[in-house]
DNA sequence: ATTATAGTATACCGGTCGGTATAGTCGCAA
DNA sequence: TTGCGACTATACCGACCGGTATACTATAAT
């Protein structure tokens, strides 16, 4: 804790922009939130668009952390590890304040591919996929991209199945098929 | 053709609201783009809302019509359509105007559970695994509605994934995946 | 010719948006 | 004690939001 005040403002931001949508928050709103004031957000973060930015950029390194973290913790050994990641998925969306993959909902509320949040929310989904396949590599697939990628669908669906209806199973089906798709690409 | 003013009302709304996101389009917009004027607009819809649910009922029909007829005008066996549905999703992500599920979208601009167009979003998912499971089922698969429920989170992946990053590959990594639940699941 | 219907044109409403200007308050260091 | 930097308070800006009021025009059936 002991949070500067412009620490205060980008997590007052981050909650708001991650549990309404980034949209639907207005400046105001999150200079309430933070305790302070329009002025003094604007001295730390120019435009609503750079607060955006520092959003997506911190959620995206603490999220990855904390994300290692828990599969570091459960399990030792790369493919242990590829299917830890779906139990960390499933523990990820049991806490209720789940509301689906905060990249995934900032690309579609700006769908155009040349915005910057729709860029930085690429970025993310391109080091998860790296992270996947680093442990598909270390595991002896075939084709460790090619895992990766359909384990990375297999989250990104269930993640967004989840945000649609909660507690669907989605998580358990997703490791099921992961489950399948490991053994087949580690098979001779 | 030959559209009413109705008509060519919601046909403006759902191609901005697809294209742009709802919350970015604004009801003067709409009213311009179908060349008429807001007052026009109010007498079929009488708020902004209604008329995003429109585009929602209206897109949930026309997709879901559109897809199987595709489907069926390739495959003709239940299995045989299992894996076409991977090939019309391909296509489907190839057309320029292509901005990822207009349903996906909009649970995510609009995140609470409780919100009517979150709702209908999420009806739309619910019809669409049916359908997959009912294929599921004249496969004699072991358990149809898990395998539905993979495959429809490897389409929702690749959707999602396409949108983020145009021409990644998504759908034919999501179709190899399925061959091997499929064949899986319909083993002995 | 009258009247109802469908649609247009335009100005307006209160509220909120992102963003700024100005003045003032507070603690602290020289 | 003076001055300075961090922060607050508040009022304001133009633009746009969703939505409405009023008046007008064109058409077509009676």
């Amino acid at each position: 804790m002991a949070l500067n005040l412009q620490e205060k403002i980008l997590q007052a931001a981050s909650e708001l922009f991650y549990s309404q949508g980034v949209r639907a928050t207005g400046v105001d709103a999150i200079a309430k939130a933070a305790n302070t004031t329009k002025m003094s957000l604007y001295k730390y973060y120019p435009s609503k668009d750079d607060l955006v930015i520092a959003f997506l950029r911190k959620r995206d390194e603490d999220f990855r952390g904390w994300f290692v973290g828990q599969v570091d913790g459960i399990a030792d050994h790369p493919k242990a590890k590829l299917l830890a990641i779906f139990d960390v998925i499933s523990a990820w969306m049991d806490i209720p304040e789940f509301r689906g993959c905060a990249f995934i909902n900032a690309s579609a509320e700006f769908p155009l591919e040349g915005n910057l949040v729709h860029q930085v929310s690429a970025e993310f989904y391109d080091k998860f996929r790296s992270y996947i396949a680093d442990l598909a590599q270390q595991c002896g697939a075939k084709s460790p991209e090619n895992l990766a990628m359909q384990l990375s669908l297999l989250i990104e669906g269930a993640i967004v199945s989840e945000q649609m209806k909660r507690y669907s199973g989605a998580a358990e089906q997703a490791k099921q098929a992961a489950v399948l798709l490991i053994a087949g690409s580690l098979s001779t």
